[in-house]
DNA sequence: GCTTAAATTGCAATCGATTACAATCTAATG
DNA sequence: CATTAGATTGTAATCGATTGCAATTTAAGC
């Protein structure tokens, strides 16, 4: 098995020096016509490749980016990673992914050993709420050097960019849009509010609420996991008021869905005793074959994208000052079966 | 900005070496209990991290291993990955991302380039039936030091590892229930037979036909690709014909859901006019509201972490015989509605 | 106290590419 | 023909860690 060919092997052959022979490829300093092509002939033909290893350890380089998210197997992350790679690699680096299921141990962890194998920046949507008490993080911080990019998940702290949606206008549209369809009793399912994207879409519920002259219910909002399991238990919880609720906003599609399975085996109908609306668009909302689901797009391939971009400005800043972005994505609620009560005539 | 701590920032505040640290922290010759002591907590007190990138310059192992796959924004690829990830970051390894979109220049092109970075390993699911004409790859063949393991779209190739269901049983199996359903003119949505995955499953089903003599009927095969869309163009076409079938086996669950769209907008019923069939288990087949899809398992999650534990002794086999397995994981029928009619009696 | 083996530690090369600085060569000018 | 600016190329250090071999120190044995 022969060895990869290397400056030395093309200087050698050339009776030339390797400081040569990298200036001739790198087309950098003034090197003659003929050695340059000379070099870039014999490179050619030896088949040389820029060894990119040594060419990190000498620039402090890697080239590579790495990705953090609590998991990977869900519509919404692998679609933001898509973005972010579909950006990326074409500008020369590659992506590195971890995820964190939401464990803070191993998110610390994960930002650790990123850093340590010297990423030229960090993507991530964070898994831990006070992510500001984590050791790894913090080093990263003061370590300004390495770009740091919240998504979605984030955390407002002062000279990090992030690209988030606006969660609050997406929690008041999918809240003013159950108002509109004749809903007065409109619950929520919420998610940890130490969460930023969380807590908004909870406050833009409660503001559509205040701006429609509904009085506030402290007992229609629960907390639920994103999932189904968790959105029939939720609906359950609901349906067993002395006042049920005649609309649920969830912050999360599965949720949704669980709660849709749970309602329509009380025998209630949807939309007709109770709209339901979701969060995300996840792929199953618009293949239910009854009551496709409404639900708030968040663009996460666009998102994913915009991160990236993010990153390569700051990345290619050299001025001494950070570059800071704070870029607020635009939700969409699609209106869908589930919400959309017949129009009376 | 305070630069990184080395083994030589180290070694001169003990007044020692470079190689005496390197050694005292590698636990490695022998080296005096003191010294190993006093450096081990200078280390610690100077915050050394040992750079990787040196590290990975000296050794020729970056850490790093390459996952190409034609696209990240699917639960099963998506899945795999996650189940790649899980099984390698445990042993120090990082997961590059690379997505092909099915383009055999991409595919070439994210090949070479994670070569070219000095991967320690490749992950791959073709996207190219024809790879072996591919430049990049075949450099990567030759290569041997390099493992590469195909999982789910494998190429036969002699000396490559890959993990893979049996798509023959899946597809078998899938047409044998729906024999023993009692359907008798069994269409089949196939997808380009130069991919194994997609033979396989075909050959599958055309031996269920053949075990229970059932003629093979060609113009009951449709190639149709993985998507909502060209499942109910197919399905259409299906149900244009003189005698249509009634039942539907689709090497796809998208591909499935988009058949059973058209033909309950036909006014069909299903499964008591046609049964349906998918492949993949996709997440919706198990959301839909009526007619809950039935579907063939490929655990992917388990595909994912044997190709990594595949591609684990392959880099840690020391012998100069290469190590070549292939896995083949079990599918499994999961039986839903779109398939089950109801016993009599 | 001297010899010798064993235990430690140091020296220097290596992995490949880049680059400041020095050296050499070319050709033009007076 | 000598001088000199400008064009090329070479020298050697650098990025950090590892490791074979040499050198030194320590301890043991007689």
């Amino acid at each position: 098995m022969k060895k990869k060919t290397t400056i030395y092997d093309i200087a050698t052959k050339l009776g030339l020096t390797a400081a040569t022979v990298s200036r001739a490829l790198n087309n950098n300093t003034k090197i003659s016509v003929n050695t340059r092509k000379l070099v870039l002939e014999t490179a050619l033909e030896m088949n040389y490749e820029q060894n990119k290893l040594a060419l990190a350890l000498k620039s402090g380089k890697s080239y590579n980016v790495g990705v953090i998210v609590p998991r990977i197997d869900s519509n919404f992350f692998s679609s933001v990673i898509r973005g972010i790679e579909e950006e990326l690699y074409p500008k020369g680096y590659h992506v590195i992914i971890c995820q964190t299921h939401n464990q803070e141990h191993i998110e610390n962890e994960k930002i650790n050993s990123l850093v340590n194998v010297q990423v030229d920046g960090i993507l991530m949507s964070i898994s831990n709420a006070n992510l500001e008490e984590n050791k790894g993080f913090n080093k990263l911080l003061k370590n300004k050097k390495t770009p740091l990019v919240f998504f979605d998940r984030k955390k407002d702290i002062k000279g990090i960019s992030s690209v988030t949606i606006d969660d609050f206008k997406g929690g008041y549209d999918a809240t003013k849009h159950l108002l509109d369809q004749g809903c007065k009793r409109i619950a929520h399912l919420s998610n940890d509010r130490n969460f930023e994207i969380f807590r908004n879409r909870y406050l833009g519920y409660k503001q559509a609420l205040a701006d429609n002259g509904i009085d506030f219910d402290e007992s229609l909002v629960i907390e639920t996991q994103s999932n189904v399991l968790d959105g029939r238990r939720a609906a359950r919880h609901l349906l067993d008021m002395k006042t049920p609720p005649d609309a649920i906003f969830s912050s999360s599609d599965f949720a949704a869905l669980g709660a849709i399975q749970e309602i329509k085996e009380s025998g209630l109908n949807i939309p007709e005793d109770i709209c339901v609306v979701g969060f995300s668009n996840e792929p199953f909302t618009r293949f239910m074959e009854l009551t496709t689901i409404t639900t708030v797009d968040q663009f996460p391939l666009e998102m994913g994208r915009t991160a990236a971009q993010v990153f390569l400005e700051e990345v290619s800043n050299t001025e001494d000052t950070k570059i800071t972005k704070n870029v607020v994505l635009t939700p969409q609620l699609i209106i869908r079966k589930s919400s959309l009560k017949q129009k009376e005539g």
